[in-house]
RNA sequence: GCGAGAUUAGUUUAACGGUAAAAUAACAGUUUUCCAAACUGUGGUCACGGGUUCGACUCCCGUAUCUCGCACCA
């Protein structure tokens, strides 16, 4: 996952910034008491996107196949969870730093040397450190330094309990992955399901990131949606063959450009070290490309981690074959706060219209927030309200739009459609004098052109609904 | 966590050791027969704590937070 674009607009972040916090989509956690670096709070539009991202998932992934099961796991799992799989561990790396140049390592990759602790000015820090006196040179400017390390946790520690010992410890997850792992058994017995099956999961995460950055990008608290995907050891390849197309599908439903979207084939010695195959889904966000998904062949590594820690039987019982085996697994990763981000940036577009700059959201109608707002041309004639409120109460039940409908009477009815516009909504209907006076029908304007077509009111929420995919 | 910078209205930005301001956005009203019009009115601001001073938004110190860079990202 490396940086390999420069930042094209480097504005076009703060834009969307700002867009998201002036329009109600995201704040900044806690925001009256300065923030809180790398919490992001979700308002009115910005759930309602961002539910819809989490619904079209589940849709394509659960609800519309017969082979993944659903999970909503505790945030709190037994700490022996986060030693089997590695976390507790492999989630903390002790680093050393560089007393001169202030040049920081892995402590395991410094160069260990032997020195007099006189000769280099470390007496009193040796002392102080008593028995474990090493020394390491800094590679980049030669520096002798006293090995003391410092320690990175990534994982948010609590204690479970009134009593807080070792025992009680637990981490808020730092992946929603093994929350699935643990209930493999529970799930092959309630359900008895054959290979290949899967289980589907949307949750919430929390890492400790040292400098969370750019927007929703990385923050300490953030939301997947997985699917882990048990195979047969033999295989594995035309399962990841198949999910490697539904994200790419996936992708297209909630209206991101394909194009913007990069498989990145992570060579041997950049997986994770139970990874035997792995592809980063990288998106030309505004800063850069950098991961939005990932699909990760894990092997039998997780589910025998368990197995090993928790002395569960976690083999499955293959009845073609008579045989026991622990089943192989396929990860496909999502980010929701990712998607999100991608689906603004994607999304965020000026323009030019009626003379005026425009800034509108060219949102995919399935995630839209609104997905149609009703006006009467002027708010100070009662017949035009009066109307305009009766198509809109009529819309506001349908269950095509899901109740996401506005009704607006403000300003003036420009200034509404700029408004809309901001918020991505596709459709704007008005009911003007001729829908009245002639029974003419109502105007529905296209956010994207600005071109209004005329449409009679008893198929307006067919004419709209044909172009909603909900 | 280190280094640098920043913090004045929802937003963008002024000014000043002595009553804090503009634009824009918001809200209400008038008006308006389709793309941020106009008019009238309204509300809203010096991050926090200490010090110097007759008096601090302004100067000094500290704290917090944010931003950028470094490092980190199983």
């Amino acid at each position: 996952m490396k940086e390999t674009n420069k930042a094209p607009a480097p504005d076009l972040m703060d834009k969307i910034v700002a867009l998201s916090k002036r329009r109600g989509f995201i704040y900044r956690g806690s925001e009256i008491y300065g923030g809180l670096a790398g919490t992001w709070d979700y308002a009115h539009y910005g759930v309602a996107l961002k539910n819809n991202v989490k619904a079209i998932w589940w849709k394509r992934f659960v609800t519309d196949r017969e082979d993944i099961y659903g999970m909503d796991a505790a945030i709190l799992m037994n700490q022996k969870t986060w030693q089997a799989s590695g976390h507790v561990s492999g989630f903390s790396d002790p680093l050393v730093e560089c007393k001169k140049c202030k040049q920081r390592f892995r402590a395991d990759h410094v160069k260990k040397v032997p020195a007099d602790p006189v000769e280099h000015g470390l007496i009193g820090k040796a002392l102080e450190l008593k028995g474990s006196i090493a020394y390491w040179e800094c590679e980049d400017c030669g520096t002798t330094n006293v090995v003391n390390t410092r320690q990175f946790n990534m994982m948010f520690k609590t204690n479970v309990g009134a009593v807080e010992d070792d025992d009680s410890i637990s981490y808020l997850r730092p992946e929603t992955a093994q929350g699935m792992f643990v209930n493999f058994k529970n799930i092959v017995d309630s359900f008895h399901p054959k290979l290949p099956f899967g289980m589907a999961q949307i949750g919430k995460a929390f890492r400790n990131e040292i400098a969370p950055r750019d927007f929703l990008f990385r923050s300490r608290e953030f939301e997947q949606m997985e699917i882990e995907y048990f195979v047969k050891p033999a295989g594995w390849e035309k399962s990841f063959e198949d999910f490697r197309k539904e994200m790419h599908a996936f992708v297209g439903d909630v209206g991101l450009d394909d194009k913007k979207v990069h498989e990145l084939e992570v060579p041997d010695g950049e997986r994770a070290h139970y990874s035997k195959r792995t592809i980063d889904f990288e998106f030309d966000y505004p800063f850069g490309k950098k991961e939005l998904y990932g699909l990760a062949y894990r092997t039998d590594f997780d589910l025998s981690a368990h197995a090993g820690m928790s002395k569960a039987n976690l083999e499955y019982y293959d009845e073609e074959t008579k045989e026991r085996y622990i089943p192989h697994v396929i990860e496909p990763s999502f980010g929701v706060d990712r998607t999100v981000l991608a689906i603004l940036s994607n999304a965020y577009t000026e323009d030019e219209m009626g003379g005026e700059k425009r800034t509108y959201l060219k949102l995919a109608p399935s995630v839209a927030p609104v997905k149609v707002a009703v006006f009467p041309l002027l708010k100070n004639k009662p017949e035009l309200i009066k109307k305009a409120r009766e198509v809109y109460e009529a819309l506001k039940k349908e269950p095509a739009f899901g109740g996401a409908v506005e009704f607006d009477d403000n300003g003036n009815i420009g200034k509404r459609y700029r408004r809309q516009d901001e918020i991505g909504t596709p459709y704007c209907v008005t009911v003007d004098f001729d829908t009245i006076e002639k029974g003419a029908g109502v105007t529905v304007r296209d956010r994207d052109s600005g071109k209004q077509e005329r449409v009679p009111e008893n198929e307006l929420s067919k004419y709209l609904s044909k172009h909603h995919t909900i």
